[in-house]
DNA sequence: ATAAATTCTAGTTTATTAGTATACTTTTGA
DNA sequence: TCAAAAGTATACTAATAAACTAGAATTTAT
């Protein structure tokens, strides 16, 4: 149930683009590199799969650099990691977007499958509604929290998601 | 988010054995194969990682096999899937099994992390708290309902869960 | 024009996955 | 007792995917 690194990279990358003051004006891929400790060049490959996909646009040349093609309250992460890493499902029988027949008998009764479309649904639901603009939210309430760490009970369930 | 063939046919084989007759008599490797469609020397290592961590127990010999070592509803989905492929977090700075520490300055503020961590839990919830006991009760209401599909809406929300 | 930037294609290396092969040990029914 | 049935234990291998790396081509502000 893993996320690869290109995954990582890519939500970090647009996690970053996010947070910045203007997030459509252009960053350079090597800011972003520096700043998530990430191989330039292994993001470079990253931002323009990003970029097809229509989630980045880009300006080269002098000045030039990546900018989100879209507000951050519309970019979901679930389109992002579908993008860089592929179907959210744990087995492609109950994949939404590489649906796959398993060799099971019968789909309808298989245990398996059963269990697997729920947890590929709690996945789904989580990512597909989380935007980078929620995110950014969550950051910054983390960061008011820590600095003035009053009273917050061990287990402060801090889900602050904007309902959309 | 993928399980992996060893994760999914070690599962496959534990519902098969859960679904027998008597989940402690004794089943042979190759019957479980068969009926599963998996590769038998391969399934060998599987079932006997799991003899390994206490999941089954087996007996050598003429009319030997595998068998649960505990009731099916005290084998969780979510000990399975950890033996074989592992933690079930998306990055290991989630994790609970394989925490690692990551890159980012601040893990408190990290907003990656904090949405990881949402699915991480949400995948250990259904994950733990579904036994293999619960596959087999779902597996029985799956095909009553097929065999009588009276009414039923399009998207019956088949959540038949036992609550533990 | 040119330097700074992205674009694009391809290659490399390492790790993991998914299996095979082989030899050995234990158990037990005849 | 002993041969067959079953699991045990390792080692090996092919294929794929992950994680980079290299370098030439292109774009563009100045």
């Amino acid at each position: 149930m893993k996320l690869t690194k290109r995954g990582e990279y890519g939500l970090k990358a647009l996690i970053d683009l996010a947070a910045q003051a203007d997030p459509q004006a252009a960053t350079q891929i090597k800011d972003i590199a520096q700043r998530q400790q990430i191989p330039v060049k292994f993001l470079e490959q990253i931002l323009l799969t990003l970029k097809n996909a229509g989630v980045l646009r880009s300006r080269a040349g002098v000045g030039g650099g990546y900018y989100l093609a879209k507000e951050p309250r519309e970019i979901t992460l679930g389109q992002v990691v579908r993008v860089l890493d592929g179907p959210l499902a744990p087995i492609p029988c109950v994949s939404q977007m590489a649906y796959e027949r398993c060799v099971c008998a019968d789909e309808a009764t298989c245990g398996l499958r059963l269990t697997m479309l729920d947890v590929r649904n709690a996945i789904a639901d989580i990512l597909d509604q989380t935007t980078l603009a929620d995110v950014s939210t969550r950051v910054e309430n983390a960061q008011h929290a820590e600095q003035r760490p009053a009273r917050r009970s061990s287990k402060a369930k801090t889900t602050t998601r904007t309902t959309r």
